[in-house]
DNA sequence: GTGTATGCAAAGCCTTTGCAGCATG
DNA sequence: CATGCTGCAAAGGCTTTGCATACAC
């Protein structure tokens, strides 16, 4: 049962859609703010908010939450791994390796009925792995893309 | 370098980890604070979420942030697989099955150094998969355990 | 025109923290 | 008996929401 709405294509909507598709960090929906706002100056947080959700809603896009820290919203609706950074907390995508591994089609486990799953690895991403190095005791960084 | 602190053993921080030993639903700060209450009336939440943090630092325990908006608590260190029930909330434990697919000692992967990693299995638990198959259209209930 | 979407600001969660008194080692 | 810990309450961050207005269809 697809939802009834008419939705209506907001200048908004596109663009915080088309900011999403264009990085590959994962934002935050504050970052994915302040993209949208160098194209509409006056399109506000909240605006954000709800058209990631409703476009996660859709299927378009994917929310990834994380009860840590903000959640992070990702272009692609596939599900598949990921792989964040403890340090800057950049999340990357995971394309070949352990996706095959849980891609299986599990119908139950533990008598659960399985509808989906998420895989992520902890880590440090290479700008941090170097920023550590160089003894940089490191505050952190927003990703940059 | 374990921590330096003389840490004191108060039945608060006992309570709270005996409590959480004994439950298998990964409950939040929040819900582990009811079962404290019952022993002891007075603990406030800070308390709770104080001690938490202090048994999951010295890796006693497993703070699992990733299923959705609340943390919820592990009282096995272990880094493992999970599964989570949609409706309830539920978290159990994955044993057996994909845990090896992931468990192969990756150093890296896209660069980042891996620490470590989360699989997290999405569902419904038996108990709810029978409440929606009785056209409960049901309203969120919190585990029991 | 009609009802969805927006901007703004206030309110809501979960979690953390400051503080004065308490109690463990 | 020193200081780590507690209860309480207030403050913090992220997210959601109420409301009047704007605008897509």
């Amino acid at each position: 049962m697809p939802d009834k709405k008419a939705r209506r294509n907001t200048r908004q909507r596109q663009v915080v859609l088309e900011e999403l598709k264009k990085l590959t960090s994962h934002p935050t929906a504050a970052e994915l703010h302040e993209f949208a706002r160098r194209h509409l100056p006056r399109i506000s947080l909240g605006t954000v908010y709800r058209n990631l959700e409703l476009l996660a809603a859709k299927g378009v896009i994917q929310k990834l939450e994380h009860s840590g820290s903000e959640s992070r919203f990702d272009g692609n609706p596939e599900q598949h791994p990921h792989i964040r950074c403890v340090r800057c907390g950049r999340v990357d995508d995971l394309h070949d390796l352990p996706a095959d591994a849980v891609k299986h089609d599990f119908k139950t486990l533990s008598n659960y009925e399985i509808l989906g799953y998420y895989v992520e690895f902890i880590g440090l991403c290479p700008a941090c792995r170097e920023a550590q190095a160089s003894n940089d005791n490191g505050i952190q960084t927003r990703p940059t893309d």
